[in-house]
DNA sequence: CCCGTGTGAGACAAAAGCGTCTCACGTGGT
DNA sequence: ACCACGTGAGACGCTTTTGTCTCACACGGG
C-alpha cells in the first residue's frame, strides 16, 4: 500500500537520466504512482531532486564503505568501488549532469566529501607506485564518474550486459591509470 | 551585428549539457543574445537541439575526416582523433546524453555513422594487436564518449588545463585499450 | 466487521514557459 | 547623410506544467 520511497526515486533517475526534461506527470507514471502521491512525498521537483541527490550521496557513501578502499592494494579496491557502485550508478550518471546542484551557496558538502575520499585513493594508489602519476588524481576521479556514467547507459541501453558492467568499467579505467612497465 | 549561428549553438551546448532544463531565455542569455534573436535562428527548443546535432554530427565527422584514422598504428589514430574532437567536446557531451533523439523513428543516421567509424577503428586497433580484445568495440566507443564529454566537463570547471584536455583522456582511454604486456 | 490511513483520479487556479508580434535603436552599407 | 537590416527589449495570448484540493476507493489493523 504505502509507497516505497527509495523505489521512487529509483525510477525518477531511470527516466530523468534519459530525459531530463520529464514533468512530474511522467516521473509520477514512471514510478507507477499518481501525480498526487508522488507531491506527497516530494513537494516539487527541486525537491525530487534534492532527495535524489541525497540518495545517491547515501549510495555512494555506503559503495565506498563497503568497498574498504583504504585497504590492499589500490587497484583492487578501485576494482571493489566500482562493483559497489553499481546500484548507484543511474543516480550518478543523473545527477553529474545536473549543474543546478553545484551552482549556488546550499551545495551539498556530501559531493567534496565523496570527491575526497576518491581522490585520495587515487592519490594513495600513486604514493604506492600502482598508478601512474602523469594522470592527476582529480582527473581520474572525474574519469571514474563518466565512466560509470557510460556504463550505466550502455547496459540500459542494451549494449553492455549488466554482467559485465564492473569488468568493462575497471578494466578500462585501472589499465589507464595502472603504470605499466613499458614506456 | 549579425549573429554567429555557431557560436550561439556552441553558447547553447555548453549551457545545456550542464543544465537540460534550460529555458530559452536562459539559452539566450548565455549565447549574449535576446530571446526574441534567438526565436529568428531556431523556430523553438527542439529546432535547436535539431542544430546542435547537426553541428554535432558535421564536426565530430570532421574530426573523424581531419584525424586520419584509417592510417597508421590504431592508438595514434585515437590519440588524432581525441586532439581533433576537442572543438566538438561540449556538444558530444550534452547531446550523448538527450535520449530523445534517440528514440522514435526520425532518428537521425549520422549517429549510426559516426559510430560505426569509431567501432570500426577499435576493432582494428584490436586485429592488428595494438587493443586488448576482452573489451569490446560497442563498450570502448561508448566509453570515448563518455570521456569526451567528462573530458569537457572537468576544463569548463577548471579541474582540468585546456591544454591537457587531449593527453588527460587519450592516456586512460588507451591505457585501458591498449594491450599491457603483463596480464 | 468497521474505521483509519494512504492512494488514484480528476478538477482547479496559479505560474512558468513558449511563440509571436511590435517598436525603438544602433550599426553598416549605399 | 540616409536607409535598410538585424537586433534587444518588452508585451501579449496561449499552452503546458505545477501545486493544491476534493472525493471515492482499496487495503489492513483493531
Amino acid at each position: 500500500m504505502s509507497v516505497d520511497r527509495t523505489q521512487v526515486l529509483r525510477a525518477a533517475a531511470a527516466l530523468l537520466s534519459r530525459k531530463a526534461t520529464a514533468t512530474m506527470d511522467e516521473v509520477a507514471r514512471a514510478a507507477g504512482i499518481g501525480r498526487a502521491t508522488l507531491h506527497r512525498h516530494f513537494a516539487g521537483r527541486d525537491a525530487l531532486v534534492r532527495a535524489l541527490e541525497q540518495l545517491c550521496i547515501e549510495e555512494a557513501e555506503a559503495a565506498l564503505d563497503a568497498a574498504r578502499i583504504e585497504e590492499g592494494p589500490a587497484d583492487e579496491a578501485v576494482r571493489r568501488l566500482v562493483t559497489a557502485s553499481q546500484p548507484a550508478a543511474s543516480l550518478l550518471a543523473f545527477l553529474v549532469t545536473e549543474n543546478q546542484l553545484f551552482e549556488g551557496d546550499g551545495q551539498n558538502e556530501g559531493w567534496s566529501r565523496l570527491d575526497a575520499r576518491l581522490v585520495a585513493l587515487f592519490r594513495r594508489g600513486q604514493e604506492e607506485g600502482t598508478f601512474r602519476i602523469d594522470l592527476s588524481p582529480a582527473w581520474l576521479c572525474e574519469a571514474f564518474y563518466g565512466l560509470i556514467g557510460s556504463g550505466a547507459w550502455a547496459v540500459a541501453d542494451g549494449r553492455v550486459a549488466a554482467n559485465d558492467f564492473s569488468y568493462m568499467i575497471a578494466e578500462l579505467l585501472l589499465g589507464g591509470a595502472r603504470r605499466s612497465v613499458e614506456k
